[in-house]
DNA sequence: TACGTGATCACG
DNA sequence: GTGATCACGTAA
């Protein structure tokens, strides 16, 4: 059953722990599903987060994170990779949950034709990767995550707390002391995580 | 460890 | 307009 937007509206700590970490992310693009249980994930909290884009306010790249929480945020970075995030929290509140590493499910076929290689492990373990291999890109930036192109599925149980690994989150150096905010968040033991904790 | 690659943003 | 930067991946 398809998570609804309620419980993207809730605490985004609770959203990343409870919900997200261990649900499964949906994609039916071009024809093509493909499904992935999150296994790893990164909270980006707003106007108080120097590594979050919307630290210093609203631009043209990051309004979809000030809309009310439920839909894709999705950019471009490095000239060459898209990176998948969930908007959390109620209008005005521009917080986001960047899903960084998934354990591929369904379609894993067309993960492998997508992303040119064979190692199922490898297939979606990091941010950029696993928007290749769900054939996610910055044309479904604001897409509504109960739509039939990308939604989320909550985990047949959730995870326990004791089954969650904490970490600092990855490639924000720039952001100051906020670098070492451990708000990265990943399934203890995965296989599929893109590096370990 | 180094660099490709191009949108974005802060400056004028 | 222009230049520096970037929530990464790959090869080496």
């Amino acid at each position: 059953m398809k998570i609804p937007k309620a419980e993207f509206l809730k605490d985004p700590f609770v959203v990343a722990r409870t919900v997200l970490l261990g649900a499964t992310l949906y994609s039916r693009i071009g024809g093509r599903l493909t499904a992935g249980r999150i296994v790893e994930l990164e909270l980006y909290m707003g106007n108080c987060d120097r590594a979050c884009h919307a630290f210093k306010g609203k631009t043209q790249r990051n309004a979809v994170m000030f809309e009310s929480g439920g839909q894709a945020y999705v950019y471009f970075v490095y000239g060459m990779h898209n990176m998948f995030n969930v908007v959390i929290s109620d209008t005005g509140q521009p917080n986001a949950i960047l899903i960084r590493a998934l354990e591929p499910l369904k379609g894993i076929d067309i993960m492998i034709a997508r992303r040119g290689i064979n190692d199922t492990r490898n297939l979606c373990n990091g941010p950029a990767k696993l928007t290749v291999a769900m054939g996610i890109s910055t044309k479904h930036n604001g897409i509504d995550l109960e739509s039939d192109k990308i939604w989320l599925e909550s985990a047949t149980t959730p995870i326990a707390p004791m089954e969650i690994a904490i970490g600092t989150r990855i490639g924000v150096e720039y952001a100051g002391e906020d670098a070492a905010l451990p708000w990265r968040f990943a399934i203890k033991g995965s296989k599929f995580i893109s590096k370990a904790i």
